[in-house]
DNA sequence: ATAATTGTTCGATTTCAATTCGACTTTTCA
DNA sequence: TGAAAAGTCGAATTGAAATCGAACAATTAT
């Protein structure tokens, strides 16, 4: 049985699961949720839950589907405006939207993706992260100009989520449009770009 | 009971059942591998597993472990040669390295990669790009000297990647060395410069 | 207005994978 | 050699996910 709203009660009752499901995850954890804590939180018999929904997988999917709608409203509704601006301004904007759209509702959307994202990385792009922070020490050492930027931490810890991200994508769902030479050459020249763009003008 | 060899044999053991792990989540994916699946493929039984994991996730994050070492101790080993090079050539060599690791073993690895990935981005990724390559597009209309910029969507999709992971990742675990602000505002830079540096240059 | 139909809710029951347990085998070492 | 420690096994237990059919509510047809 599909999700399946006919009468107007069912609409509400699917969002009330969905509060449901955001309240649980935001206790227990995205593993420690049971069907029986959603169905609880929700004011709602498991029965119920299971005829709007295939399985629990597909109450966190919805939940994202909602959530990530939300974002698509919102930003689209604000092209005109980001068009006006220059690019730098623009970015920012976005992310700031995007970052206060999370806070609304006391921290539960962030916890709940939080909870999507923490059993993912976090610890091996930890790893990785640190080696590639050495090498940059390394880099410096070598390349004297280098340690005249301002920031390089900060500018590292960017470009190493860029490039990792980047990877980490092709290698998810590659792109009809991009493949793997094309990335790396492209990934390199935003590094050399901002890189180069960090360093102080010599006179 | 934690992880504990003492004999010789249980390291190979261990061996065997990451291996075990690695070939059971290549041919049935992540949820459909059970226990029972990984003993099979192991050649051991259910039992032995729990001598040596915690539970089914702890072998997961075992692999994971294994995997992302291997990573560390390869880039560490270059790090030597790349200080040498320029960070366009050192940025590119890496990665280039990361994925040729990737393929040996016949995609196994690759398919347990995709497998942590797939279920957590994906469609909502896809989606939030969409708009983002719908904001290009007005943005490069009235910014006629935008679209002088060869191969745009390569760029942009590069971009996208980049400013996403960055937030991502500041969601999921905050770096105490860099805030909300100083994020937008260097993650704003970033795609300011790679644009740039992508213009032809004017006479 | 009433009956028939369709949509909704319930929670006890079933199912199946994860994990435990204790009996058995192999290795270590005194 | 033998007995303690380490390792192995798979049947039995446990507990969460998913099902089922019996009630209940809304809607539609007569």
């Amino acid at each position: 049985m599909r999700r399946k709203p006919k009468q107007q009660r069912s609409e509400k009752m699917l969002q009330l699961i969905l509060e449901g499901a955001l309240d649980a995850v935001a206790r227990y954890g995205m593993e420690g949720t049971t069907t029986r804590h959603i169905a609880e939180r929700a004011g709602i018999s498991v029965g119920t839950l299971y005829h709007y929904f295939d399985d629990k997988a597909d109450v966190y999917t919805a939940l994202q589907d909602r959530m990530s709608s939300q974002l698509v409203t919102t930003i689209r509704a604000l092209i005109p405006n980001l068009v006006q601006k220059d690019i730098g301004t623009a970015v920012a904007d976005v992310l700031h939207l995007f970052l206060a759209e999370l806070d609304r509702d006391g921290g539960k959307q962030l916890a709940f993706i939080r909870n999507i994202l923490h059993r993912s990385f976090d610890r091996d792009v930890g790893r990785i992260e640190q080696v590639m922070m050495e090498l940059t020490l390394m880099y410096a050492a070598h390349h004297p100009e280098f340690a005249t930027i301002k920031n390089l931490p900060r500018v590292m810890y960017i470009l190493f989520n860029a490039v990792t991200f980047n990877i980490i994508r092709h290698l998810d769902s590659p792109s009809p449009h991009v493949n793997s030479e094309q990335l790396i050459e492209g990934v390199s020249q935003m590094c050399v770009a901002y890189i180069n763009s960090q360093m102080p003008a010599e006179s």
